[in-house]
DNA sequence: ATTGGTATTGTTGTATGCAATATCGCATGC
DNA sequence: GCATGCGATATTGCATACAACAATACCAAT
């Protein structure tokens, strides 16, 4: 018993500072506080976190890793602006291994669980009909967050992995093509594709989420982006 | 360990270094040069690259963040041990995504490009016929890049990027778990996926590729693997 | 012989210093 | 007025120093 409780305390007492400043950058990110662009200096991130350049710097590496942002040497990290081509990416992956997770979760999703996705789905809910840019930021964030919880009853990390970060690209795609910033519909959605669910109805819950994804991305305005600079035009 | 390949790091001068690092202990892992569990002590790293541990670090962070290494506060990193769960995981997400893949690359591929993945196949067939462990680590090693030049012909930098973890985890697994080291059928099932991709067939091919992951993982012994320490059982 | 405790050694985590590189401001020439 | 060249400044890349922690060796006691 002693071993145990010793590594219980241990893994508590031991949060690493770069995975937190890692989320706190990336919901950021997600939030749309840190726009599509946004230089991420080394220095000023280590002095709001109050921790050294080094540890930054880890952090920087991971969100560079699952494309968040985009380190440039002797330049520095910079969030990211996906061009409409990975825009187009990001939805084609997604359409393609989303299915397979709301397949997966609709065969070992609990009734317990459906009633979590439920009361997430009236917290989205509340957000639509509010007002003003917080709302929206929450929205798009909790619709994101709809489709993690989803991945995350898949029962397989890899696949929860993949999402993770296709979910925070997608975010990133939307900040940049977003049309009305979040489809209207996708709500309803999300609740007609949770019923189905409910129902162990994986056809019609793959059907769905194919269709939601397309919808998601017939929302966006992926025609190329006017100011580019030279040294970017080039860099195609 | 005779990992290094000068005349690689010479041609990076001004390169990444940690990339380049990254990729080759990347390559000795998929290679089984280094086996599941060896210590990646970042000193000797840094002294076999002649590189400060501040880059052997960054090269390690990217590696535990695509699997194949795991690392432990305070203990250092290691080449990870795949569970047999986490090994039946990377298959189901190969399922998932690689006949996706193959539909891409079957529209998408050019004939000259048909011509290169044939070479391929020769040479793969060269070290399978061959023996001893350095022709099947070579046999190994041009298995799963076949696959990822499969990949690299979806037109999806994403997929690419989700197979290159995929195809490096399924080697370590592999490593663990192979019966006969590599599945007799596997290239004869190569040809034929390339024959459909060539005949644009790409429900065929969808469905060969499907079959073949199911040999690979059929070639395994998934069982609880026996000598696991204490320390290991009660961390789950 | 085994357990428990302590000193020693080795390795990792983080901060910091220095060199290399990019960026910006300013002056100069056309 | 605008572009160009040059020096000053800021930021990153990397190595290294030191602190924190884990592993090991060693010794004493039962």
């Amino acid at each position: 018993m002693n071993l145990i409780d010793k590594n219980l305390m241990l893994d508590q007492n031991q949060e690493d500072r770069a995975q937190s400043i890692r989320d706190s950058l990336r919901d950021a990110i997600i939030d749309r506080r840190l726009g599509p662009g946004s230089k991420l200096a080394e220095a000023e991130v280590g002095a709001l976190f109050d921790v050294s350049r080094t540890v930054v710097r880890s952090a920087l590496q991971m969100l560079a890793y699952e494309g968040l942002v985009r380190i440039e040497r002797n330049r520095g990290a910079f969030v990211s602006n996906p061009t409409p081509e990975e825009a187009r990416q990001v939805f084609d992956t997604r359409r393609l291994i989303e299915p397979g997770i709301v397949r997966a979760a609709t065969v070992r999703i609990s009734k317990a669980d459906i009633e979590d996705l439920r009361d997430h789905l009236t917290l989205e809910e509340r957000f639509m009909n509010e007002r003003g840019p917080a709302a929206r930021r929450a929205e798009i964030k909790a619709s994101g967050d709809f489709h993690l919880k989803i991945a995350r009853h898949s029962g397989n990390a890899i696949l929860e992995k993949f999402m993770d970060e296709l979910v925070a690209r997608s975010s990133l795609v939307i900040a940049l093509y977003g049309r009305t910033g979040v489809s209207r519909c996708g709500h309803s959605e999300h609740r007609d594709l949770l019923d189905a669910m409910e129902r162990c109805d994986a056809d019609r819950a793959c059907d769905l989420m194919l269709h939601h994804i397309d919808h998601i991305e017939a929302d966006l305005d992926l025609r190329e982006v006017a100011a580019m600079t030279l040294k970017d035009a080039l860099a195609t």
